[in-house]
RNA sequence: CGGGGUGUAGCGCAGUUGGUUAGCGCGCCACGUUCGGGACGUGGAGGUCGGAAGUUCGAAUCAUCUCACCCCGACCA
């Protein structure tokens, strides 16, 4: 594996390889049968778990419920909403019939041509449509409203291009719905909730965030205004990694969902959806990953702290464990999750490069030679250094690293941004600056026109146009018309 | 869907002017010595060479078709 993992970092130009076969080697996910499909394996489903617990959490304390929605939607939803189907309907497997039959002519089954299915069905590609047609029902004063309601659930997107965990045909999200009996009380609801993605982002996985709103280019099908945390890997491409749409009345409209207001007046409700996927677990490898394999931020690795204990004897493991076992329960009290790995069936220097791999946060060594001198030998996964500490009070010292370590892959990823992001004022910089990744704060007319000439020419897409960026008089990067604040251009995945 | 590339053991690859029984490294299994940074020795298991149908005395190797995957576009979270 050592000889493997050196070839990739060789052969690193390419980012997005290096990481996928990096991680999918390293017990993450394989590809499965099935184009563009990812197997989640049990250790990387331990890590979309610690998210979805956390985010879950999140959720609640702004009053939003769980829900379940069905898989299939029947076909006329989704024509309901104009420019929804236009941007979802080219790309969703269609359920055609509903059984099987032993084929006549010999082994195997066919489709039985008897049950083809009066009205097609789609697989969910999101679900505003089925869920709006679900709100009719619900909703009928504004006693009822607002309606907050969650689902996480698996969605599927006959995408023509896959890239895992970033694209995949079938993924793992969660999708938020909300009706509200005021417009204001909707654009509110999806600010709140892109500040829960941003506050999820950061103080979780220690991934750093630009909050900004998308441009009526990149906007969702169907929203009137889409916002989006926007994160920057490594090699300097961005990554949208959470969004959350205002729909206006849209979905309302389509769907017939009009309620009785405090006037005693018939309105449509207002609507706001938002959604963070699988992709975020593209992002956190993405952000903190290193040449000896994943670096997890302590507030989300399903390991926090592993033990490995040295000995030659079993006398010797003997006097380790009874060592280690306080230590473990110890930790355990402060809510630590901790490994103590004695398997006997592999060496030392195997377990340390094997849970360094999984961006394990703290290791702990024990042997015989610190039980003499009453010490412990810790090493932190971000900077992979290594001390040797007084095992009195190691609990403690542990707790302190964690939030250390959290602490400093954020501050690490936050300054790589900063250096990667630059003003640029002229369209010769902007050219020459975009080669050399990042994101780039320019000027630009407000016009889809220029945004789409720009990206024909450079690759080079408006991510977002950041919330808190100052008003400043200034002149379009492209064709030099007025422009009242910087934008954020970047290449992105 | 267009352009390029790759399919040989669980993983990474070599072998390809057609020529016996298809090879290497890692991993796996057994035994022994080891065990503070991915141990070493000896022995062993593991393959319809992506698939189909061809040419040939003979195909991993040549031609045809096909499938899958990867990269670059168009599309998208």
């Amino acid at each position: 594996m050592a000889k493997e993992l050196k070839d990739l970092t060789k052969r690193a130009d390419n980012y997005s390889q290096w990481y996928n076969e990096l991680v999918i080697k390293a017990d993450l996910a394989e590809q499965s049968a099935v184009r563009g499909c990812m197997v989640i394996k049990p250790y990387g489903y331990a890590i979309w778990e610690k998210m979805q617990h956390q985010l879950d959490s999140m959720f609640k304390e702004t009053g939003v419920q769980n829900a379940y929605f069905p898989l299939l939607i029947p076909k006329s939803f989704l024509s309901k909403e104009a420019d929804h189907v236009e941007g979802f309907a080219k790309e969703c497997a269609v359920v055609t019939h509903y059984r099987l039959k032993n084929n006549p002519d010999g082994q195997g089954v066919v489709v039985d041509p008897e049950a083809r299915l009066e009205e097609e069905l789609i697989i969910r590609p999101t679900s505003e449509t089925i869920i709006w047609n679900t709100y009719r029902n619900w909703i009928n004063s504004y006693r009822d409203l607002p309606l907050l309601v969650n689902q996480w659930a698996n969605v599927f997107r006959w995408e023509m291009r896959t890239r895992l965990f970033l694209r995949t045909a079938e993924f793992l999200w969660q999708e938020g719905h909300t009706a509200h009996a005021t417009k204001e009380e909707a654009q509110e609801k999806a600010i709140e909730m892109l500040n829960v993605y941003g506050d999820f982002a950061e103080k979780y996985m220690a991934v750093p965030v630009v909050k900004g709103v998308k441009t009526a280019n990149e906007r969702f099908a169907g929203a009137l205004e889409t916002y989006t945390i926007e994160a920057m890997m490594q090699d300097g491409k961005a990554l949208q990694s959470g969004t959350s749409h205002f729909l206006g009345q849209n979905f309302a409209k389509a769907f017939d969902v009009k309620f009785i207001n405090n006037e005693n007046k018939l309105d449509y409700v207002w609507a706001t959806s938002w959604g963070v996927s699988t992709r975020l677990m593209g992002a956190l490898i993405m952000t903190h990953s290193d040449d000896n394999g994943l670096v997890l931020p302590p507030k989300l690795a399903p390991i926090q702290v592993v033990i490995v204990p040295i000995y030659r004897s079993q006398e010797q493991l003997d006097t380790v464990n009874a060592k280690v076992a306080p230590i473990v329960e110890n930790l355990k009290k402060q809510g630590i999750s901790v490994k103590y790995d004695n398997a006997d069936n592999k060496r030392p220097g195997f377990k340390f490069a094997d849970y360094e791999l999984k961006g394990v946060p703290v290791r702990l060594v024990l042997g015989a030679r610190d039980i003499e001198n009453g010490t412990i030998e810790v090493m932190r996964r971000d900077t992979r250094g290594k001390g040797t500490v007084s095992i009195e009070g190691i609990e403690d010292y542990v707790v302190d690293l964690l939030d250390k370590i959290q602490e400093n892959i954020y501050t690490k990823a936050l300054n790589h941004r900063l250096e990667m992001t630059s003003k640029v004022d002229t369209w010769e910089e902007f050219k020459d600056q975009i080669e050399k990744g990042g994101f780039i704060l320019a000027h630009w007319d407000g016009t889809t026109e220029t945004e789409e000439k720009i990206k024909e020419e450079t690759k080079a897409t408006i991510r977002c146009i950041p919330l808190d960026g100052e008003e400043e008089e200034g002149k379009c990067v492209y064709t030099g018309k007025p422009s009242k604040r910087r934008v954020i251009f970047a290449r992105n995945y």
